[in-house]
DNA sequence: CATAAATGACACCTTGAGGTATTATATAAT
DNA sequence: ATTATATAATACCTCAAGGTGTCATTTATG
C-alpha cells in the first residue's frame, strides 16, 4: 500500500465522473469512456454499474443506451464520491492506528493530524464535479 | 483500502519505534514490546528483523538479547521511517492517478494536492521519535 | 418478430498485504 | 559442554482489491 494515494477504484471513479461531467446532458456509453480514460474495460463496466447503484449516474439500457450524470455537476462533491466508493474513509482516527487510546494527554501527532484531515476534507467537500470537468486527459 | 490511513505495517513501525524511543539505551525484547503494543506476535517478530535491516534498531542475539534504538531519537524522523517501510510513498503524483497527464493547463486539484502533500511531508519530516516517545498506550 | 447494440449479473482468477508455523542460529549462564 | 533464551530465516496460509470471462437482459430499429 502507499500512503496518500487513493485506491484504484476511487481514482477510476473520479476520472469517470469528471469526464462525464463535461457534458451533463450527454448519454455516454462504456466504449466511449473506455477510449478516453485508462480503465480496464471489464472493470470499467463493473464500475459503471456500481456508480449507477450509488446514484451518481443513471443508466439507459438497450440499444443506443448509455449513462449520464444524474444530478447537477455543481452539486456532486468529490467527498461524496469518495465516501460512496471507499466506505472505510474516515474510519481511522488515531495516527498510530490504536483502537482506543489510553494516553492521559494526547500525543503530539493528535491535533496535527486532525488538522490535516480536516483540511483534506474541506478540499474534497469544496470541490464539485463542475470544478474538475475539464480533466479529460486525452 | 481506506484513504488517509497508513498501512498496518507503517502503523506498527511507528508504534514500535516510538515505544522503544522512551529509553534509547534500553535493550527491549520482543515479548516486552508485544505486551505493550497491539501487534500480532509473529508478525511483530518479523517486523523487528525488518526494522533492524532498515537500520533503525540494532539487534543483540542470544540469551538476554533484544533490540535497541540505533541512533539518537532526535535524529530519526517519522518521514524516514515511512519511506523505509512504504517505499511506494510519494510515487503517485496525480490526484486522478494518471501516469502521464496531457492537460494543457493543470486541473484545479493539481496545486491543491501538491500543497497538501507538502504539508504532510513537512509534518512527518519535522517530527522525530523524541517528539512521540510518550506514545506508549498501555 | 428478429436482430443488433447496449447494460446487468455472476462466477472466477491474480496479486500483494498481513499473518502464522516451524526450524535454525546465536549466546549467556550453569 | 549443555541448556535455556533470545533473534533469524524460510515457507506457507488468508483475504480483499483489482481484474477477467461468460452469459443474461433490455430496447431501438428494420
Ligand atoms: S493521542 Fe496520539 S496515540 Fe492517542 S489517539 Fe491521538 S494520535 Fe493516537
Ligand atoms: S493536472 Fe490534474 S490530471 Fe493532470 S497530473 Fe495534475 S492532478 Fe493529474
Amino acid at each position: 500500500m502507499s500512503f496518500m494515494k487513493f485506491s484504484k477504484t476511487t481514482e477510476y471513479a473520479f476520472r469517470i465522473l469528471s469526464f462525464m461531467a463535461q457534458d451533463e446532458t450527454k448519454l455516454y456509453n462504456v466504449d466511449e469512456i473506455f477510449e478516453k480514460l485508462r480503465v480496464p474495460y471489464r472493470y470499467l463496466r463493473k464500475l459503471m454499474t456500481n456508480l449507477t447503484r450509488s446514484g451518481f449516474i443513471v443508466s439507459i439500457q438497450g440499444k443506443n443506451g448509455g449513462y449520464k450524470i444524474s444530478r447537477k455537476t455543481e452539486e456532486i462533491r468529490l467527498l461524496e464520491i469518495l465516501q460512496a466508493v471507499d466506505p472505510e474513509y474516515l474510519s481511522g482516527k488515531c495516527f498510530f492506528g490504536f483502537d482506543n487510546c489510553a494516553l492521559q494527554v494526547p500525543c503530539i501527532m493528535h491535533d496535527q493530524w486532525t488538522i490535516v484531515r480536516t483540511n483534506i476534507n474541506n478540499i474534497l467537500a469544496g470541490t464539485s464535479l463542475a470544478d474538475v470537468k475539464q480533466t479529460k486527459n486525452d
